[in-house]
DNA sequence: TGGGCGCACTAATGCGGTTTAGTGGATCAG
DNA sequence: CTGATCCACTAAACCGCATTAGTGCGCCCA
């Protein structure tokens, strides 16, 4: 007698076709086909006793052959391109797959999600989805300052929503994107209220353009409220927490250095604290932190940290929303998530 | 005149089939099929010339017509059963998915990762995957200590391998694993060497496998060193910061409370280390802390954690490894991940 | 009462590959 | 010189579904 696992895999079970729906109900493979997808030409009652017979053999149709027949392939794409080095602590990407899989899974669409080294890898792998005609469309995230993602893919023909585009993208492209500009003025507000006057911005990756997206807002919100140019400076990283440290330490070791530090995601934050503390300097007394982004990491802290909360599920399903829209036919757009809010806690104050 | 991205929508490049390469060619469509399969049945000649038209076109075989014609999918599945609560900071399943591709990719294989919020909901996503022929085989996580899914996937001859699992697990199913016990004796050695003697353990969540695992390991542990039983505690979490904290009040206030705390994961280790913070503990004087996993976290508090470090992204190529070789035909195995080692930083010391 | 029409349904075709069953010509042994 | 064998290649069937082009039948209206 052989293991119930063994015998599983000798005699897999097999998977109902329209076939075996249309011998079973007594009809031709043509009407399962239209009973099944609301098309007209089969009777009520016939349609309502296909149904029951696919519904009891567990049908569900095979993704390749609905795929060939000119459908869909029933499935997104969407590519990171970051070094593994950089693959750290990162609630950002979890939070907003799940959002987008959230709207898709409405529509019987999986995800096919792919961790690779660059940009490079990244378009090679558009050229061999399309070409495999393994994705319907593809949602792009990370836009660079000068993207070729967006040409390439209108090259391709391949459908696509940029994720945190700029305002004014790619006329040809569909773009969700959030409006860093205000977010930056709310926190211009709270720390010009507390009354700092000499901030840095510890942002992100140069290249990415929300990165210049922000340093640009830092600096026009810097003006309005008549802040010296001079003391309010912007600073590009990796976004890991060593560059994020190293970058606090130099911001630091300035001539006249900064009442309030904000860095563009929670881990550089955590690390700039962490230099903060070993140097004797108290937050918020001697320094406020502001964390783009929050997550658990800015409440184990302590004290914890002011941040910027957005709602990264929500923006997914906004995103996923507009890539089933573009996938439908609809026109080019560009749709702004909602704006995030401050969290203020204890990690701001006057200086 | 159109815009160009208009221009593209319209007339998007036609993806180029092995009829076009057969015209090309000058030969019949199974030549063509025989020569980039490395089929016999063309000479040399012929072969090198297909190719080499192929090249040119940048032919790529059509996914779903190579799945429908019995091949196989090209295509893995990975399902992360977590409440959208629980998926804050968590490093390990992105380093994990990097390194699955890493090896995936070497295979033309893609992988569909989905988030889903409950065990059930995953089930259900394997039967219809299954039924829709999506994938070629999954990688289970998250071994559950009487888990369900090795036995659905087998009934459905859906291959599989789980990641994580036991040492002696499902027979039915190949497992890659890691020795915990081992990595415990090795948190233990350490403690019981800087002198601690009561040493409490905020685990998991109580129904994973290598939550049981590891409470079990540091008994076993604890009692070949000679521990009072009493003064060695495991208790279960959700892995969030929230409860990692509250496990830590409840154990600071106990009577005789422990000289080290063991935390099976960053963000709650984290967690312990703020409330120490906050009751005016010293770490390592007051307590010593050890995280089950190694990431930023661990290095930008302060001080900085004492962490178990694994290779995650190798664990992930091991299971993919496994995987494709299951694909392959290859025999139901139980493979063992690498060791971790213990990183000592400034956590822990001398009670 | 019969031609036209609409309805419910079936037959046949195609999607782009893989695979099996031929086919024609060169080669070789007898 | 003939029949067997092998080789390179082609023709055709198939995978499971969607879709288009029929087909038979009842019903309505002239």
């Amino acid at each position: 007698m052989s293991a119930p696992g063994e015998a599983a895999r000798r005699k897999p079970a097999r998977r109902p076709t329209i076939k075996d729906i249309a011998r079973r109900a007594g009809v031709s493979e043509s009407a399962v086909s239209f009973a099944l997808n609301d098309r007209p030409g089969v009777s009520q009652d016939t349609r309502a006793r296909i149904r029951r017979v696919a519904q009891e053999l567990g049908w569900q149709a095979n993704s390749a052959a609905r795929a060939l027949s000119g459908e869909r392939a029933g499935c997104a794409g969407l590519v990171l391109a970051r070094p593994a080095r950089t693959l750290g602590v990162e609630s950002f990407f979890l939070q907003l797959v799940s959002g987008i899989q959230e709207v898709l899974s409405t529509r019987r669409t999986a995800l096919l999600f792919q961790v690779v080294e660059d940009l490079e890898t990244e378009c090679a792998l558009y050229r061999r989805w399309w070409a495999e005609r393994r994705v319907d469309g593809v949602l792009v995230v990370d836009p660079r300052t000068r993207d070729p993602r967006p040409q390439l893919l209108a090259s391709l023909g391949l459908p696509a929503v940029v994720v945190g585009g700029l305002a004014a993208p790619d006329p040809a492209t569909s773009t969700v994107w959030a409006d860093d500009a205000k977010a930056m003025a709310r926190v211009l507000d709270h720390l010009h209220g507390l009354g700092h006057r000499r901030i840095a911005h510890v942002a992100g990756m140069p290249d990415l353009a929300h990165t210049e997206r922000r340093i640009r807002s830092l600096r026009t919100e810097a003006d309005r409220r008549g802040l010296d140019a001079r003391h309010v400076r912007s600073v590009t990283t990796d976004y890991s927490d060593a560059e994020g440290a190293e970058a606090t330490r130099r911001i630091l070791d300035a001539a006249e250095p900064p009442t309030a530090v904000i860095y563009d995601n929670d881990v550089m934050a955590v690390a700039g604290a962490s230099v903060a503390a070993e140097r004797g300097i108290a937050v918020p007394g001697g320094l406020s932190i502001v964390a783009w982004d929050d997550s658990a990491l800015c409440r184990v802290t302590h004290p914890r940290l002011t941040a910027l909360v957005r709602d990264t599920p929500g923006f997914g399903r906004l995103a996923a929303q507009e890539l089933l829209a573009v996938l439908d036919g609809g026109p080019v757009r560009t749709v702004q998530g909602e704006l995030p809010h401050l969290e203020a806690r204890e990690s701001t104050g006057a200086p």
